[in-house]
DNA sequence: AGCGGAACCTGTCGGC
DNA sequence: TGCCGACAGGTTCCGC
C-alpha cells in the first residue's frame, strides 16, 4: 500500500496528536505482526512517552522516552488509525495502544505483512540498516547513482523499487518517476547515461513531493489516520491508465510485468 | 554478488 | 449465483 509520501502523510497525522501523549497500555490481536515475544513488547512499551515520530524510507519510527523505539513497517496494506478509546474493535485492527487521553492508536493491516519492533539501537535494525539514499539526500547525485547502478543488469525500474539503492520509493510512483522523466522502464540500470540519471533524480523529487502535497493516493484503501483520503490517485499520469491516452502524445498507455510486478508506461514517450 | 521467482496472508474483482 | 484464478502500493528467503 503505502510508498513514501503516503508514509509521511502517516506521520505527519500522528505527530498532530500523539506527541506527548502516555501508552497505557496495549493489546495484541495478532502475535505474528509483532517482531519478538508479544508480552516483552506490552512491556516494554508500556507507560512510556511517546515523543515524536519520523521515518526512514517506508519504516515508521516512533521515539519513546527512555531510548525505546518502536519500528513500525506497514507493508502492503497496514494503516495507523486513531480512534476515541471505546470505539468498537473492527475486523483487521491487529495492535491496539490505549493512550493517556480518550484515544487509541491501531495498528490495522487486512493481510497481515506489516510488522511492529521495539528496539534500544535504530542502527543495528535489519532493515534500517541496508536503506540507501533518501530521495532528497544531498549526496544523492547522477554521479554517485552512477557509481551505484554501474554494471547492474535489472531494469531501472526494478532499481528504482531495490530500497538499498533509493529507500521510499514502490511500484506506484516508480512508474510514475520514470514517466515523468521520459525513461523506459526496460533500460538496463547499468547502461544509463549521467544526464538520464539527472532526469530521474529530478522527476522523483517533483513525483514526490507532488505526491506529497496531496497527501498520497488512495488508490485502494490507503487512508490518513483519520481514514480520510489522499488525492493524488487524481493526479497519475501512469499508473493504472492502461488502455488509457498518454496526456503528451494521446498513445495508449500500457502495463507490462516485471520481476512479477505491473509497470506503465507510454511506450511513445519513454524511449529506449 | 546479483538475479528472478516463491512465499508471506487476506480480500476483491472479472470471467466463465 | 458460484467458483476460480489473477491481482493488490512490500520485503525476505531460496536456489541458481
Amino acid at each position: 500500500m503505502p510508498e513514501l509520501p503516503e508514509v509521511q502523510t502517516i506521520i505527519d497525522g500522528l505527530n498532530s496528536c500523539l506527541p506527548d501523549r502516555r501508552v497505557v497500555s496495549s493489546r495484541i490481536l495478532r502475535e505474528s505482526i509483532v517482531q519478538g515475544e508479544p508480552l516483552r513488547f506490552r512491556k516494554a512499551i508500556r507507560n512510556r512517552i511517546i515523543e515524536g515520530i519520523h521515518r526512514r524510507g517506508k519504516y515508521i519510527i516512533f521515539d519513546l522516552s527512555g531510548d525505546l523505539h518502536i519500528v513500525a513497517h506497514l507493508r502492503m496494506s497496514g494503516k495507523f488509525i486513531v480512534q476515541p478509546k471505546h470505539s468498537r474493535i473492527r475486523q483487521h485492527d491487529r495492535v491496539i495502544f490505549y493512550l493517556d487521553n480518550h484515544l487509541k492508536l491501531i495498528f490495522s493491516d487486512v493481510r497481515c505483512f506489516g510488522t511492529l519492533e521495539a528496539v534500544t539501537v535504530l542502527d543495528t535494525h535489519r532493515g534500517l540498516k541496508q536503506l540507501g539514499f533518501d530521495p532528497w539526500d544531498r549526496q544523492l547525485t547522477a554521479d554517485r547513482l552512477r557509481l551505484m547502478l554501474r554494471r547492474r543488469s535489472i531494469a531501472v525500474k526494478t532499481a528504482l523499487l531495490d530500497q538499498s539503492v533509493i529507500a521510499g520509493i514502490g511500484n506506484i510512483y516508480a512508474s510514475e518517476i520514470l514517466f515523468a522523466a521520459g525513461i523506459a522502464p526496460t533500460i538496463p540500470a547499468g547502461v544509463l547515461t549521467r544526464k538520464q540519471l539527472s532526469a530521474i533524480i529530478h522527476s522523483m523529487r517533483y513525483v514526490l513531493s507532488q505526491a506529497l502535497i496531496y497527501n498520497g493516493a488512495s488508490i485502494s484503501d490507503f487512508r490518513r489516520i483519520d481514514e480520510k483520503q489522499g488525492m493524488f490517485q487524481n493526479f497519475l499520469k501512469v499508473y493504472g491508465k492502461d488502455g488509457k491516452q498518454c496526456i503528451h502524445c494521446s498513445s495508449g498507455i500500457v502495463k507490462i510485468i516485471q520481476n512479477q510486478r505491473s509497470t506503465f508506461l507510454c511506450p511513445q514517450c519513454q524511449h529506449q
